[in-house]
DNA sequence: TTGTGTTTTATTGCCTCC
DNA sequence: GGAGGCAATAAAACACAA
């Protein structure tokens, strides 16, 4: 009882996981849609034999009935009429009991079944999350490189502004920036408009700063913290 | 030896299909 | 309506640590 009890539970868990990591993807079946109506609990049948299939006690099959059995359950998962009636006689038991052992395999198949492809996606996701902290670390070293660029622009167009007007335009216009000292657009683009950047420069204390366009990587750190 | 957890065999109740 | 499938569950059998 304890295993079958311990997989449904599994199971149950498996899926509420799943249907957290990929939603949309896997929507667990809710047991009221499952069930129409409260399943009756059934009565123990205690010692007694209402089926007459077997004694007081249960019989534990042999391991030749066994191997066969699996044998069979290799070849096709279902079983006929027939097939099931040839089994019983060649293996000394009741139809019945084959019949039974096959619904217990194909039970014990489909949790297994469950399981390896629970611990097939779990281990996608972890590869997942590992490329996605890469392309995280990535995206902050490029910033950064975009952040020291943009130092290196301030620190020479205030170079150029200390010179003579005329070098001065000239600085400008070589460098690409406008007499106002803010970046033109014809060369070095920071306009929203340009494909160049992503987002938005701006000066604080003297100290130029990006800001991302969108709040991608923000969510994607609330993503990260919610799994790591 | 005994308590406890796991596995196996079997039953029950419901559902679907022919 | 009967046969067969499945989920849930019971209970015997088994394994094993304390």
């Amino acid at each position: 009882m304890t295993i079958t009890m311990t997989n449904n539970n599994q199971i149950e868990d498996q899926m509420a996981l799943f249907s957290q990591l990929y939603p949309g993807v896997y929507t667990p079946i809710p047991p009221a849609s499952r069930e129409s109506k409260p399943r009756r609990r059934r009565r123990k049948n205690k010692g007694g034999d209402a089926s007459g299939l077997m004694g007081a006690k249960k019989r534990k099959l042999s391991t030749e009935q066994v191997t066969l059995l699996e044998e069979s359950f290799g070849n096709e998962h279902k079983l006929e009429s027939d097939r099931k009636d040839r089994l019983a006689s060649e293996l000394g038991l009741d139809p019945r009991q084959v019949a039974v052992w096959f619904q217990n395999r194909r039970a014990r198949w489909k949790s297994k079944k469950l399981e390896e492809e629970y611990s097939k996606l779990k281990s996608l996701h972890e590869a997942a999350i590992v490329e996605k902290c890469r392309l995280e670390t990535e995206v902050l070293k490029l910033k950064e490189q975009l952040s020291e660029a943009g130092k290196e622009i301030q620190k020479l167009s205030s170079i150029s502004s200390s010179s003579s007007s005329s070098d001065h335009q000239r600085c400008c216009d070589h460098q690409g920036f406008n007499s106002s000292n803010s970046p033109s657009t014809s060369s070095i683009s920071m306009d929203r408009g340009q494909p160049d950047f992503l987002g938005d420069f701006g000066y604080e204390d003297d100290v130029m700063f990006y800001m991302p366009e969108n709040s991608y990587s923000v969510q994607c750190m609330e993503w990260l913290n919610l799994y790591m």
